[in-house]
RNA sequence: GCCCUCGUGGUGAAAUUGGUAGACACAAAGGACUUAAAAUCCUUGCCCUUUUGGGAGUGCCAGUUCGAGUCUGGCCGAGGGCACCA
């Protein structure tokens, strides 16, 4: 017998799958569609373990729903514009577009390499203009419906990058990719009306109930509504300003108000620009704002505008009116009213200006007598010292009650209000889609008209400029249309909007005149199963959401709102970190391990310091090159061990033992299915036998429970079971008539993990081509002869095998004459049997 | 600070949803084969007992139940998300 020898045996698959174009799929409504996407790769160069794993589990997805008899769309495609291939260019003299290309030209080599199934007919690139064609038609589309707008204001600007980011892509203060300290920067500015459909989105959640709680509860907090109520306040003082409006969602808080306060924005402002002693003030505020140890103290800084508030259930009180340091411009009116004995906030506040403290809830368990001390108290209790509202259970009776009387009396309206904010969509770079914008003269907004579209990227450009390199390429920024002179818009869209859509394209990848055909979504769509990283909770998956909603708003475009109808996240690769003794990062190459230590390799004994397990990243050396390990073990052994030892939604840990013995698994699969090919061939001489039958059921409804369920590392266990099964009963059985029928429906089984040596085993059988799941029967999923758990006083005294069905008196028999049980049964009396059939037996004793 | 998720052997993890805890694998120790090593195979895995057996045991403490890893309440611990959102 031959050693089995991955390589032929993996590229003779692929090529015949290749050949005979066995994954591309064709719209047929006389079938069942299944759409199975993984997140898009960013053509970064080569694929790391991540791809492999996210692209496994969804290949095992799709290969079993084709299986299962499903019509499955199952493609791929490259989110290809972005900064990485500017940064990369630039650095070493290259074309975006051909660094980009190379890319992707390796890594659909590499992901072929692992067996996928998928349809590289319908493969697709953001950066080609065949496909950011049609997303520029989606923005003049959106420009329509008014639902694309140009707003000049604050961005997060990244110095680094030199580049506008939306607030998801600011973490903790800092740049997402750069982590760059975040500036503020006032900029004109395309943004898309996301926050129109906030109440949408968010009832949106409540139907997708194949989604991770966990990732539906993040957009949730996103989203961020909250119910609460508009105030007017009345203002005195010696400036033009009469009143200011507040959000507010304890307006019945409003008895305990002791000052009102300003966003350093806030229009009010505009009175002090003059004022030195402002500009300081306010400049202390956006550098505090931004530093991260700010944001850890929190302190409060405030400046007195002189004015004074009046509020309006007390019209003889007054309070003073503070710019202040906490408060946002764009969230409610950036302006807050100020309660301190029941926000922490306003109390810290107060505490510092020595600012009244005038407690109006107390807790239920306190008397009316009860006073705020050392901390604010933002629970749930019972209104005091409030006039008319006073004994109004806060928050649940008293909010509502107070909206009434304030709205009665023409003070206030109720409100909601939402956190989520419009996206901002425009980036000072090169490489994306361009803007379909030109400017006149005046500077006024002109579509470019749909017929001249795409508006191609100039090519052979400068990326050695500060800033934004379209804007330095004359040539291309004057347009002259039907013979009047324009400037182009020069900012490129974020890269989010290339993912937002990406998945409609590949229901007609090839459609020219729209970015997708009408009968094409109406078939495919929704994506029954989209599979990624968590990381994309928010940004690409609300995006994508909104994105939807967006291109059937006012004309319907298609039948679909959630894009995706179900949703799993894998969790991350992870590995060992090592450093060596001056804390240099070492990759796992340069690592051996002897005796349970770990010493570099090649130096003379020089020993490694071992971190903790991380995630794959190349800042850390902890990764291993997928192409090294396929090259190594092959596509098959790779999958069966991704899978193999945590289950898909959690981390895995990348070791090379386990690794080694899934490549021996596959060996030994091999040394049996010799063994039972020898059988088989002698199989017309022997007579059909039960047992083999009755446990192909088993195996069949174990794994397909198994992968309905995602249970993937559970599977593999499956199959190491089946193979110490098998390995036992074909040492002791021989010609077996109904051996082959059975071996067959058990290597299907097998196909969707490892398909290159399922087919090559069923090939041996003379089955190829056109397979289906195996159908299990119910009646044969359990043995004639079943394991009775026998307890005495509910513990564990014995295991009987018995007859399935067997009585509860019979059964009791055999319990008395067992030689385990017997003993504690003598001279007793029995108080009860509690009886479950074919499972466990109870026998409650006096002691 | 708020929200979410999760605590099972040396490790990764299973457990038909309330019914044999630790399937399956990794690592370790011992053994077989071998001149030797590698590879392969077998055994062991907490406590008491020479064995037959018996006991404890799913982060901790209580509760419900004939029976709890699974349900309820409280505590402890870990991971993740959000964070001046009024």
């Amino acid at each position: 017998m031959e050693r089995y020898n991955f390589k032929t045996v993996e590229r003779k698959w692929q090529n015949l799958w290749e050949k005979n174009n066995f994954f591309s799929t064709k719209l047929d409504k006389t079938k069942k569609k299944f759409y199975c996407l993984e997140m898009f790769p960013y053509p970064s160069g080569k694929i790391h373990m991540g791809h492999v794993r996210n692209y496994t589990i969804g290949d095992v997805l799709s290969r079993y729903k084709t299986l299962e008899g499903f019509n499955v769309l199952h493609p791929m495609g490259w989110d290809a514009f972005g900064m990485p291939a500017e940064n990369a260019a630039r650095d070493n003299n290259l074309d975006p577009k051909d660094w980009t290309n190379s890319n992707i030209d390796t890594m659909k080599k590499q992901l072929k390499k692992l067996g996928l199934s998928i349809d590289w007919d319908r493969e697709i690139s953001t950066c080609s203009e065949d496909y950011y064609k049609h997303q520029q038609t989606f923005f003049l589309e959106l420009l329509e419906k008014k639902l694309v707008y140009r707003k000049e204001n604050y961005v997060n600007w990244d110095p680094i990058d030199e580049t506008v980011l939306a607030n998801e892509q600011v973490i903790d203060g800092k740049g997402w990719r750069s982590g760059a300290v975040v500036e503020r920067k006032k900029l004109s500015q395309w943004f898309f009306n996301i926050s129109k459909f906030s109440q949408d989105l968010l009832d949106g959640l409540e139907k997708l109930d194949t989604w991770p709680n966990k990732v539906k509860t993040m957009q949730k907090n996103w989203i961020g509504k909250s119910f609460g109520c508009e105030i007017e306040f009345k203002v005195e003082g010696n400036l033009p300003v009469e009143k200011i409006k507040c959000f507010t969602t304890r307006p019945d808080t409003l008895f305990g108000f002791s000052f009102l306060a300003l966003s350093v924005d806030h229009e009010v402002s505009k009175y002090f620009i003059d004022d030195e002693e402002f500009i300081k003030f306010k400049e202390e505020c956006s550098k505090m704002g931004t530093t991260e140890e700010a944001i850890a103290v929190g302190e409060k800084i405030g400046f007195k505008t002189g004015l004074e508030a009046i509020n309006p259930l007390k019209p003889n009180e007054k309070v003073p009116i503070y710019f202040a340091n906490f408060v946002l411009m764009d969230y409610g009116f950036g302006a807050v009213f100020g309660c301190p004995a029941h926000d922490q906030r306003d109390f810290d506040f107060a505490k510092k200006y020595k600012l009244d403290i005038k407690t109006v809830v107390r807790p239920f368990d306190k008397d009316d007598t009860f006073k705020v001390d050392d901390e604010s108290y933002p629970g749930a209790g019972i209104l005091i010292n409030s006039e008319f509202l006073n004994g109004l259970e806060a928050p649940k009776d008293s909010v509502t009650k107070t909206i009434e009387i304030l709205e009665k009396k023409k003070l206030g309206n109720k409100q909601i209000n939402y956190r989520l904010k419009d996206w901002g969509v425009s980036r000072q770079r090169y490489w994306g889609c361009p803007i379909p914008i030109v400017y006149d003269e005046k500077g006024k907004i002109h579509p470019v008209p749909k017929s001249m579209l795409p508006v191609k990227l100039p090519e052979n450009i400068d990326l050695n400029v500060k800033g934004n390199p379209l804007d330095n390429q004359k040539s291309w920024k004057e347009v002259t249309i039907d013979g009047k002179k324009y400037t182009r818009e020069t900012d490129t869209l974020d890269t989010f909007v290339c993912s937002s859509w990406y998945y409609l394209r590949f229901c007609s990848p090839n459609e020219r005149s729209y970015g997708f055909k009408k009968e094409e979504i109406d078939y495919w769509m929704p994506v029954d199963q989209y599979i990624g990283g968590v990381e994309h909770a928010i940004l690409h998956l609300l995006y994508s959401r909104f994105f939807t909603r967006a291109i059937n708003y006012e004309n319907k475009n298609f039948n679909v709102t959630e894009p995706f109808k179900s949703l799993f996240t894998q969790g991350m690769v992870c590995h060992e970190t090592y450093k060596d003794k001056d804390n240099n990062w070492l990759s796992p190459d340069q690592v051996e391990k002897v005796n349970n230590k770990y010493f570099i390799k090649g130096r003379n004994n020089e020993i490694v310091k071992v971190g903790p397990s991380e995630s794959m990243s190349k800042s850390k050396k902890n990764v291993i090159d997928p192409e090294f390990i396929i090259e190594n073990y092959g596509a098959d052994s790779v999958r069966l061990f991704i899978l193999s030892d945590s289950p898909p939604e959690k981390d895995v840990q990348w070791s090379e033992q386990g690794m080694v013995s899934s490549y021996k698994f596959i060996q030994k699969l091999w040394t049996l299915h010799n063994e039972i090919m020898i059988n088989i061939k002698k199989e017309n001489l022997g007579e059909i036998d039960l047992k083999i039958e009755k446990f192909t059921n088993q195996t069949i409804a174990k794994i397909t429970n198994n992968l309905d369920k995602f249970n993937y590392n559970v599977i593999i266990a499956n199959m190491y079971e089946t193979y110490n099964y098998l390995a036992n009963y074909i040492k002791n059985s021989k010609n077996i008539k109904n051996l082959s029928e059975n071996y067959k429906k058990i290597l299907i089984c097998f196909s969707p993990i490892i398909p290159h040596f399922s087919s090559e085993c069923l090939s041996d059988l003379g089955s190829e081509g056109n397979l289906n799941w195996p159908k299990y029967d119910e009646n044969l999923l359990e043995n004639d002869k079943i394991n009775v758990v026998i307890q005495i006083n509910g513990k564990k005294r014995t295991v009987l095998n018995v007859n399935k069905g067997i009585e509860e008196t019979k059964l009791l028999e055999t319990v008395k004459k067992d030689k385990m049980t017997s003993k504690y049964l003598i001279n007793i009396s029995i108080k009860k049997i509690i009886y479950i059939q074919d499972r466990l037996m109870n026998i409650l004793i006096n002691d």
